[in-house]
RNA sequence: GCUGGUAUAGCAUAACAGGAAGUGCACUCGAUUUGUAAUCGAGAGAUUAUCGGUUCGAAUCCGAUUACCAGCUCCA
């Protein structure tokens, strides 16, 4: 008998060789149909595979990633099969689950692949998968796998096999098809039941350009055809709540050929948006301590000699401006954290003014890869909500908290519920690539998660993922479409204070080096708005959106009493638009509608006589008649 | 940056297979003065991304450039 630890802590005793599946049959028979595979000791097995020791075991379902991975890993095979049935002679490369389904890599000599080939791939693979095969692990000697792949021709497979050794290598089957893999695995195909290839492209065989390109086919499976089709529905919302779409519907910004790549431009009603988001920031930025300033767009290369990013950036980035001075040389600055650095040198510190709070919205400029540009995401010049903390060792936990409290603030107001945090600690077993003392590290990192803790921040751990200057929190936001992004950043940095040489003179009156935070809530301001479009489909937060309110006059001899309404509602702050032309009131809800302005006040003879307004809202219809004051104060409440 | 695809008026798109660049929305003008998601009519708007080539003839075929899209690689 064997022991096995479930992970609510109980023990329950088993016979040696039993499988997790039947382990689970013991539990429900309910649970036992869900289950994909299992975690043993922290392994992902099959859930048939026989458990011979003592064991900790949770079983995995389609509500654990690793039990989607082994889902998708095993739809690859599936998908594989369909294609050697289809395509004789096909070679496979590799075929990994990904985050949303899988794909695998393919040679199918000189044939072409197009997404006009889908269907007959997608109905095989659903015709295999009801032949309901078992996917069977087979522990192979390596001579062995190596006579199979070559007898089969496939080098892809035999490459992958020179860097196995003898031991370790398993095939899997299902039905006719045997692939070498790790493994784990589904335990019946049947399990599959909807399919949907998404797309074609290439990729080079072990990701080197160099090598052969082959064809990778990427799709999704579920276990139910329900959950496919609110998978397709989901990609189907996020097509039309795209930023690149929207903001050009909504006039929010705009890219021009000529100004160049990866540089927005912001029209005036996301600028309108942006501003209102930047004052929203200032003024709590201002109730914590913080000190603004505005630094040049350039800096002398030595700036950024001193600061390190020269020698790491330099040759990928914007080439060094010349002036007609023989040798004189400036770079767009791509951080502002050194010229910030700067301010804090330019006149000597004592411990009491520390600490230091340097905030600045500062546009910088990188030069990324054409190909990685994307909207607003991703762009070369932008601007950060960017500050820079300079305190001791001793106060770098009351400061994160400070940071942590200004940050779930702002997360909170612009909409978003769920925020997490990823804390990226040093690697413990590599202390020499990183810079600044243990000691101070380990203050650092404890300051970090004590902090976190007391906030009440939902965190996970990545151990080896700080930067070499010093360790850092990064903020992760789930959108309405439940789309995890990663927002603003938290960073100690032991580096910039060494290479600008910043000091304070303590109480001992001995000279020390202050520690930096960098910290930037938004992230950026571009890459911030492309998700505040995305996550409010361009229904931004009543106290964000450009244009509050449209009056809409039933016709053009109510203007003026429009305009009176306007007036009267700017006296309260409420700011919004005439839509004075000579249509019928319908063609203005409507195209008042499409611009998701949040509030139509609309008058006619009625309201014009009795000084009212009628109220309708957008996206949920008529609201009454109320006089402009009602609508001001009950507009206040929504704010 | 690499691989593949795309580029027609402000936007969305049509033009069989190389043979007169069309439509809808937006815009301008006129009529209409409207009560909760599109009033009617007229007009104007194009060097078919740019440059070069093939051809009697190019939006259409070829090459280069630029931008965009997808994937790969990358991200201070």
């Amino acid at each position: 008998m064997i022991n096995i630890t479930f992970p609510d802590g109980n023990v329950k005793q088993y016979e040696a060789g039993v499988s997790s599946i039947d382990i689970a049959k013991s539990i429900s028979h309910g649970l036992a149909k869900n289950v994909l595979s299992a975690k043993v000791n922290g392994e992902v097995w099959d859930a048939t595979r026989p458990i011979e020791e003592d064991a900790a075991l949770s079983l995995l379902t389609w509500n654990d990633d690793d039990g989607k991975n082994t889902f998708w890993h095993s739809s690859a095979h599936l998908m594989a099969e369909a294609l050697e049935a289809i395509y004789p002679g096909t070679k496979f490369g590799i075929g990994p689950a990904i985050e949303n389904g899988f794909y695998y890599d393919i040679d199918l000599g000189d044939r072409v692949l197009s997404t006009e080939d889908f269907k007959k791939i997608e109905d095989k693979i659903i015709e295999l998968a009801r032949q309901k095969n078992d996917f069977e692990r087979k522990e192979i000697s390596k001579a062995d796998a190596i006579a199979y792949f070559e007898e089969k021709g496939d080098e892809y497979k035999l490459e992958l096999l020179d860097g196995l050794t003898d031991g370790e290598i398993t095939f899997y089957q299902q039905g006719n098809f045997v692939d070498l893999c790790r493994g784990p695995h589904i335990p019946n195909t049947e399990k599959i039941k909807a399919i949907k290839l998404m797309k074609v492209g290439g990729a080079y065989w072990r990701g080197d350009e160099k090598r052969k390109q082959l064809t990778r086919i990427y799709g999704i499976t579920f276990p139910k055809q329900k959950e496919l089709t609110a998978y397709l529905e989901l990609l189907e919302e996020a097509k039309k709540r795209d930023h690149r779409k929207l903001g050009a519907e909504l006039e929010l910004f705009m890219f021009s050929d000529r100004v160049g790549q990866g540089l927005p431009i912001w029209l005036p009603k996301g600028n309108a948006l942006r501003d209102r988001l930047m004052a929203f920031l200032k003024e709590e930025q201002e109730k914590r301590g913080y000190k603004l300033v505005t630094t040049p767009h350039i800096g002398k290369k030595d700036l950024y000699v001193t600061s390190g990013h020269y020698e790491k950036y330099g040759e990928d980035s914007f080439q060094p401006i010349h002036t007609p001075r023989e040798g004189e040389e400036f770079l767009l600055k791509p951080m502002n954290c050194p010229h910030h650095c700067e301010i804090y040198a330019h006149k000597p510190h004592s411990y009491k003014d520390l600490p230091l709070r340097i905030a600045e919205f500062g546009t910088v400029y990188r030069y990324e890869q054409s190909g990685e540009l994307h909207g607003l995401s991703r762009v070369r010049g932008f601007t950060q909500d960017d500050a820079h903390i300079f305190c001791t060792n001793d106060q770098l936990k009351e400061e994160f908290l400070n940071v942590l409290d200004l940050t779930k603030l702002v997360m909170t107001k612009m909409g978003f519920e769920q925020v997490t945090a990823q804390i990226s600690l040093r690697d413990p077993e590599n202390p020499s690539k990183y810079i600044g003392s243990l000691e101070n590290w380990e203050k650092a990192e404890r300051a970090i998660i004590e902090a976190t803790k007391e906030v009440d921040l939902e965190t996970v751990t990545a151990l080896g993922e700080a930067a070499f200057y010093g360790p850092k929190l990064d903020f992760m936001v789930k959108d309405a479409l439940g789309r995890s992004w990663q927002l603003g950043t938290i960073q100690v940095d032991y580096n910039l204070p060494e290479r600008f040489e910043l000091e304070y003179i303590g109480a001992d009156n001995q000279a020390h080096r202050p520690v930096m935070i960098h910290r930037a809530p938004f992230g950026s301001m571009e890459r911030f708005m492309s998700i505040l479009i995305e996550h409010t489909a361009g229904k931004f937060p009543l106290w964000l959106t450009p244009e509050q309110f449209a009056i809409l006059p039933i016709s053009d001899k109510f203007n003026d009493y429009a305009e009176e309404v306007e007036k009267a509602l700017a006296k309260h702050d409420i700011k919004g638009v005439i839509d004075n032309r000579s249509e019928k009131i319908g063609r203005k809800i409507r195209d008042t509608e499409l611009k998701k302005i949040p509030f139509m006040l609309i008058i006619g003879e009625k309201e014009v006589e009795s000084k009212m307004v009628a109220v309708r809202k957008q996206g949920e219809g008529d609201k009454g008649v109320m006089s402009v004051e009602d609508f001001a104060a009950y507009f206040k409440t929504l704010l």
